[in-house]
RNA sequence: GAGGGUGUAGCUCAGCUGGUUAGAGCGCUUGACUGUGGAUCAAGAGGUCGGGAGUUCAAAUCUCCUCUCCCUCCCCA
């Protein structure tokens, strides 16, 4: 009858998640949650909304994807400058927040503190398969320990992950900010045209040996330096041999000798916790992002779906002492479920769960209503999530339908004749089988039926 | 931020170079079937053709603007 509404639509860039997707993503972070834990990481949760200043000089040019938020209280007819409009901001990820606290709440907090957070992140990006604006992001980090042993401990967390996970083919590319800086440094290139050479050499996957030459050339690297950079590029091997090969070519650059050294403990403890190098590799073409990285640094891709990385991190040695003045050594990384959950189910490797209803109960008619309250009371009890049917006088056809498409495993009927007799119908929705059974055995039989998928 | 594609029923889509009441399959509702579902048959509901403006006697169809989603680049999770 013409009344107004709006239009329902979600904000650009976000999802909603009904219960299917729900309950395949609390699977994933609930996996996630306790690997976390297993390794002797705590929880913390931070506020969405920042001050601006606190987020704003860490992220280098992604800062103008930072979503600002106004003032309150703004008078429309004398508006202050652009700049001067936003005074709080959402958070971008969690590792500046982190940041933060470890540097309010130092003297409470006993060093190294090891924390998770899994909370949603803000990005005023455009939208594209496996990126939003926002997305939640899983971090785990080290705050307060310059040891190689925690990297290594971040690795080895994120290999049991994936492989908590059902992953059999990933693969972490390791690599160290101060190598590429020593390459650099070695290839005679001036340290502010540094930056430059590890985004070129980072697009080696994408465009090839040619291409990142013809990038390294537009990035204005003299011919000279590209042909002591390239040669590096096409070192393989094991890890060790990698090593080998880098550490002679870099002896003479001090920042790549301690990259190289940084490497050569992490890859040695890697071995003690027995990751294998399938999973764990050297690639000194992988740069990632430039701006707070000091040391080691990594990401995980899968070849399957060609979806970008699926977790990434690095040591930040120098960030907290922007906010204290003074560093504190940190390590860490994030997991992107978002993507983890995209590739899994392209691999079908999460279960079809649609529901997290176990039982729904059908009562035959209104005339069984008080008994049938008794029954779903009694199935709660023995804690079983069940669902009760409303509309007792719809067709039995109806009722078995809606549980059949709701993909409840099983229906409890009770009817009239039932409580005559004292006994249940309990019937598996898939495979459509039916018993009778006494009142007695019913929690024992559905708990059976249930055990069995 | 630069470039390209897309948008028609709840879902997947058809609709030729503009021409009467915009279609199909699936799904949904009801009935054949007053103690049992995803089968069959019959009937039915459901669309501001993403939104806005324009050209035209006439626009789902042509033009412009805007939004959405998707794809490159960039960057990331």
């Amino acid at each position: 009858m013409g009344r107004d509404v709006v239009k329902p639509k979600g904000a650009r860039g976000t999802r909603d998640f009904l219960p299917d997707q729900m309950i395949r993503r609390q699977m994933v972070i609930n996996t996630i949650k306790t690997v976390f834990e297993t390794y002797g990481y705590e929880p913390l949760e931070t506020p969405a909304i920042e001050n601006l200043e606190v987020l704003t000089g860490k992220y280098g040019d992604d800062e103008k994807l930072i979503y600002k938020i106004m003032r309150r209280g703004l008078d429309a007819n004398n508006l202050p400058p652009l700049h001067e409009m936003a005074d709080l901001a959402l958070r971008y990820d969690l590792t500046v927040p982190l940041c933060r606290v470890v540097a309010m709440y130092q003297h409470q907090l006993q060093l190294p503190f090891k924390r998770y957070q899994i909370q949603p992140v803000w990005r005023a990006e455009r939208p594209q398969k496996g990126r939003y604006r926002e997305f939640y992001q899983c971090d785990a980090d080290a705050v307060g320990t310059a040891s190689m042993l925690a990297d290594a401990e971040t690795l080895t967390l994120i290999h049991d992950v994936f492989r908590t996970l059902g992953f059999k083919q990933f693969r972490i590319r390791l690599n160290n900010r101060k190598i590429l800086t020593g390459i650099a440094e070695y290839a005679g290139v001036d340290a502010t045209k540094a930056m430059d050479v590890c985004i070129a050499i980072d697009k080696l996957d994408k465009i090839g040996m040619d291409g990142v030459i013809g990038e390294l050339q537009k990035r204005g690297i003299a011919p000279t330096a590209i042909n002591k950079i390239m040669p590096i590029l096409e070192i393989n091997g094991t890890n060790d041999q990698i090593l080998n090969d880098v550490a002679t070519l870099l002896e003479n650059t001090p920042t790549g000798s301690q990259g190289v050294a940084e490497t050569q403990e992490l890859i040695n403890y890697l071995q003690a916790l027995g990751i294998p190098e399938a999973n764990c590799g050297i690639d000194l073409y992988m740069a990632r992002g430039l701006t707070y990285y000091t040391g080691p640094i990594y990401e995980t891709i899968v070849e399957e779906p060609n979806i970008g990385s699926l977790a990434g991190g690095g040591r930040y040695d120098k960030l907290i002492g922007m906010f204290l003045g003074q560093d504190i050594p940190a390590t860490g990384m994030a997991l992107g479920i978002e993507r983890i959950i995209d590739v899994m189910t392209e691999l079908e490797m999460l279960p079809p769960a649609k529901t997290t209803v176990q039982v729904i109960v059908l009562p035959f008619n209104a005339e069984v209503q008080l008994e049938a309250l008794h029954l779903i009371q009694e199935l709660r009890t023995a804690g079983l999530n069940s669902e009760y049917y409303y509309n007792l006088n719809d067709k039995m056809g109806k009722k078995f339908k809606y549980a059949g498409n709701k993909g409840i495993p099983v229906g409890v009927v009770i009817g009239p004749d039932e409580i005559q007799q004292g006994t249940v119908g309990i019937k598996n929705l898939q495979t459509k089988q039916q018993e009778t059974v006494s009142r007695t055995k019913m929690i024992a039989v559905i708990k059976n039926m249930l055990d069995r998928d």
